[in-house]
DNA sequence: CGTGCACGTTGACTTGGATCAAAGGGGCTT
DNA sequence: AAGCCCCTTTGATCCAAGTCAACGTGCACG
């Protein structure tokens, strides 16, 4: 609610965005296509954005025009109700793709916010369903984005609905390693972007019980927190903890 | 667990299927095709297939090569833990779609149940994926109907992260309410297909505390369940208990 | 056309996480 | 470099839902 206040004079910037030049793009969209191919798609993904903290990439009611890779930085998604409770509903971090729920009604159904300075490559919808009409292996690469993505929520769902607080944080955090890992990252130490709330509105918890979670993984030499500051000191550890669903098995 | 014991001789039958006489093309993927074009979709809509109660339709770790449509009937689909907790992801009436799950790693990652005698519509993917580069309609809707499952998803996060239990079963009902509505049946009239457990599993409760709730609706006079018959008496009453976090607004 | 068994209901009790409250940090801004 | 505000931690208490247990009920099967 208070992230109005970052005011930024200019978000909107018409660079080209070229993803043969690109390193992301064994993590993005054109994974898998030759080189000429990557080049046609160079013509679609027409331009940048860039974000401040805080900013909204986009809201949800706002009609739908295109969906966005993540260049740089780091989001979440959320869905709210009229009373005001929130969910969570995914963090994305570089190379993901943001605004596919726009699709289903031509209007996005939740809001993207930018968690720290952040840019996205604008990929104009129609274009990228041109495009995939000529080309099959980004028509497939696109399809097997869109089902990863159920795959992902499925997770989501089983963790939300089975899982115990701590089991959620485990799978949480070890998700995250693994995601770093994947784009070059330490899989041990990383910088939380988002707050202990969001953490919690994402995991279906209350950022206190958050909190204690992260200090009992602390007390247990799991990890060591310091703030937004993350160091695993056990993975196998942390992986014990998830599918255990303590009590009587 | 005990579904095993139903032994069906004949599962597979080869007949053709023709989107174009089927009633349900307003519901599935023909929707918005021309007559032509619904016509090149029978050449790919290779089969069908019939499932007894409690026959899987495909289980997690299953090669993928079609999805399916829902032609009459009802399913789960589920998610296991090595642990053995389930997680039931969705249920699927007539004219919905089932193995989108399958596209993104080749393989199926959940399980597809019929929880009673059924008839699916075999869609091998290759060809929807050829068909859908000669028909931009069907392209359009096939995307469409993916980026729904992905809000249909995010929906059910916010009820499995924030709602209170009776809020989750009202939501449950409205929205089976709605679907069958869309399928001409009463909007208030109903037979459950799942038992009180997979309605627990898909709403994170119990089977106790879903039983609880049932009663506790009929008690206030918004619903009369006996068994797995439901008539809802209040639609307004059941949609005051949505967004209505009760305790402290 | 019983009868067995899976499914459903209800009650008593327990508990994990929510709620309420209060007291530290940390990193912006001015 | 001071101060403020947001974020985080920690403690005490509460409650919704889980657990355990026992009893109905109705359908499917022989």
């Amino acid at each position: 609610m208070p992230n109005r206040k970052i005011a930024t004079p200019i978000t909107l910037v018409d660079v080209k965005s070229a993803c043969s030049n690109c390193n992301l793009h064994e993590l993005c969209l054109p994974l898998g296509l030759s080189q000429a191919e990557i080049e046609k798609l160079d013509e679609l993904v027409s331009s940048r954005r860039r974000l401040r903290r805080g900013e909204h990439l986009y809201r949800a009611g706002e009609a739908f025009g295109a969906i966005y890779a993540v260049r740089s930085g780091f989001f979440k998604t959320d869905v709210l109700l009229e009373d005001g409770r929130e969910q969570v509903t995914g963090f994305q971090m570089t190379g993901e793709l943001l605004g596919l729920d726009g699709i289903s009604t031509e209007h996005h159904s939740c809001n993207a916010v930018a968690l720290e300075d952040s840019e996205v490559c604008t990929i104009p919808f129609l274009h990228l369903e041109g495009l995939s009409r000529e080309i099959q292996t980004l028509q497939h690469h696109f399809h097997k984005v869109m089902s990863r993505e159920i795959v992902r929520d499925h997770g989501v769902m089983m963790l939300l609905g089975t899982m115990r607080a701590e089991e959620r944080l485990a799978t949480f955090l070890l998700n995250l390693s693994q995601r770093f890992t994947a784009r070059g990252y330490s899989p041990d130490e990383f910088y939380l972007r988002m707050t202990r709330e969001e953490i919690g509105s994402y995991l279906g918890l209350k950022l206190e019980t958050v909190s204690r979670a992260f200090s009992r993984f602390q007390e247990e030499g799991l990890i060591a927190v310091q703030q937004k500051h993350v160091r695993i000191l056990s993975i196998t550890g942390l992986k014990r903890l998830m599918n255990h669903q303590q009590g009587r098995g």
